[in-house]
DNA sequence: CGCTGTCTCGGAACCGTTTCCGACCGACGC
DNA sequence: GCGTCGGTCGGAAACGGTTCCGAGACAGCG
């Protein structure tokens, strides 16, 4: 009996049934040039029949390539990572490279990744989705002997893909601005470590375009609150409503605060946006159930810039290591902004 | 100059530096017990000096296992699949197996995937996310010489793992009868390729629970809708609504749907739950945001099962290849079910 | 007709790890 | 004190590809 089928078919399966030698079966699979176009018919016919596929690990131990991409992501349970990764996919494929995910859920698993990094031999490039590494953690990430992209998060020096988080916060307060309101609320998002990266630029946009029309600031119409929190949002949006003068409208750092701030409001019976106008940032599926006027950011593009910029940088070694790729926002007006109420108003 | 630094250290570079042989340090690394505690300390500390991790492709060429588990899936962004991949990750890390994705949006990237089969040699196993496989693709993958787990799709005579559709539908329009109703609609979701099976299961449980109570069955009351269509959603309640006899009750098969239905009926002023109840399946996490009553399954716990059971398969090859993993679901109470509104009441 | 060059192809070394086998050593029983 | 045996370790052969080098065929050229 052939026990020959019990596994699958290597390279000199296919030379044998095609009468060729190995390196002429490797030549064909690969593409290249330099073999006559019947030989190549022959070989191909042979390997189309045994359904022989190349063993990836066994080529990665003479190439030194593994044909492989990791990311690092703390959850796939997120609309963003799982936009970004749905997108970056096809790009990877086409470029003959397989996505491998590292999903690190709590700071035990993230320890211990750092602790012995094991992408280090089995991937040709690292993606990170981790929007709160440490200065420390990305030096570790920077000994590893390959490209590492940051998604989301500005890193300096190394590669990253983001989008223009204080443009879209100023046009997002310009947009405000344009309606009428003056008293405009800010609303921060805190994580599990603190604000992140994004939640100070936006902030910081929101201050620029404040400032470029004159407007004085004020501490008070800024608050924070985590996300996905209901009585902490509920009691964050009662403290803007209690103020002397309160907000026309609420500005919130991330669609689900925002989406949270509409329900809280709703709850309250205050219509939106007739007494109070409410605007979101990211473009969350929600925000369009929501009808949520929001700044749009699309981690479908992020994702296929991440998925292009690391192919590139597996490519050819020697690109430029700290490209940064800035992607635009784009204001979604939608039915939670309106001009603020001509009541009493207080402004000079 | 020494260009050793330039690549990885291998388990050569690690045996000459603790001045033992290749052979030893392989059996220190992973951990067998025939290496005697000194010399293992000393391996230990020099492969922690140079930074060693053992390259997964070599260790694959000779062991035939590559330590990685394929997952196919049409999207990472759906709340389901990230949910279940988010509680996979750890269980295949603690296995020592990594996660790797293929992500098949369209039907040309499914034919490419289907005709070569990229996983065949460079996985250990294969977790399917594709809910509408034909039963051509599943012998596809029936020669795959691997485990392949079917995930909330029930394959005869392959392993697979999913929730228990027709006793949580059931148990759905239960609760509901229980309230009082009898005049139930049932909202089905149309895909891309028709209805799912989840969709036939659920709408027999429906069925069931109506049958047990004596309730007579009315066509007209069951409609269908594509999941994330507002307008087609909208006519389909519609139809409902002007109805001889219209519902004072809408199952729908899928949260998206039932949230969809509730935006629908608050636009209509149509209070929702005192004139018209609406049950959902899934406890997607818009239920909760909703306050919708609904069917809950845990993507979190079927990811975990599907991993368990990968694991189990790749280590025992002798396993069961035909388990069935059934999970079962728990009706969420919240605020869209109430009794049916007392007015004129036709029941005989 | 011989020399050179190009186009194809085969042979063999090599990538880094595991595994089999045999060698060595000390302890143990007789 | 000698043979045996368990416990440790080193050497070498794989695993399945890729790449370098060289051989052979054949055309072109003088």
């Amino acid at each position: 009996m052939p026990p020959a089928q019990r596994h699958h078919p290597t390279l000199a399966d296919v030379a044998q049934r095609a009468g060729v030698s190995a390196s002429t079966v490797s030549r064909t699979m690969r593409g290249l040039s330099t073999v006559s176009p019947d030989v190549r018919a022959r070989v191909e016919q042979a390997a189309r029949e045994l359904h022989f596929v190349v063993s990836r690990q066994a080529s990665s131990l003479v190439t030194g390539r593994t044909g492989v991409v990791a990311v690092l992501a703390p959850t796939l349970n997120s609309w963003f990572i799982g936009s970004a990764l749905s997108s970056l996919g096809p790009v990877l494929r086409a470029a003959g490279l397989d996505l491998l995910v590292y999903v690190i859920p709590d700071l035990t698993e993230r320890a211990a990744f750092f602790e012995r990094l094991p992408a280090r031999r089995n991937a040709d490039a690292l993606l990170v989705f981790s929007f709160d590494l440490s200065e420390e953690e990305s030096a570790r990430l920077d000994d590893l002997q390959m490209p590492v992209v940051y998604i989301s998060q500005h890193a300096a020096g190394r590669p990253s893909v983001y989008v223009d988080d204080v443009a879209g916060a100023r046009a997002g307060t310009r947009h405000l601005l344009g309606l009428g309101h003056r008293r405009i609320a800010f609303v921060q998002t805190t994580g599990a470590s603190g604000f992140t990266f994004s939640s100070h630029e936006r902030l910081l946009g929101h201050r620029q375009a404040l400032a470029e029309a004159g407007v004085p600031w004020d501490d008070e119409l800024v608050v924070a609150t985590p996300a996905g929190h209901k009585r902490r949002t509920a009691e964050a949006v009662g403290r803007l409503l209690t103020l002397r003068e309160p907000p026309t409208a609420v500005f919130a750092e991330q669609d689900e605060v925002a989406v949270s701030v509409l329900w809280t409001l709703r709850r309250a019976r205050i219509d939106v946006p007739e007494r109070i106008s409410v605007l979101g940032f990211d473009d969350h599926q929600m925000a369009e159930w929501s009808d949520l006027t929001t700044i749009a950011q699309s981690p479908e593009e992020i994702g296929r810039a991440a998925g292009e910029l690391a192919r590139d940088l597996i490519n050819d070694p020697e690109a430029d290591q700290a490209r940064h790729i800035v992607l635009p926002t784009r204001l979604m007006p939608r039915a939670t902004t309106a001009p603020p109420p001509t009541g009493p108003d207080h402004s000079a």
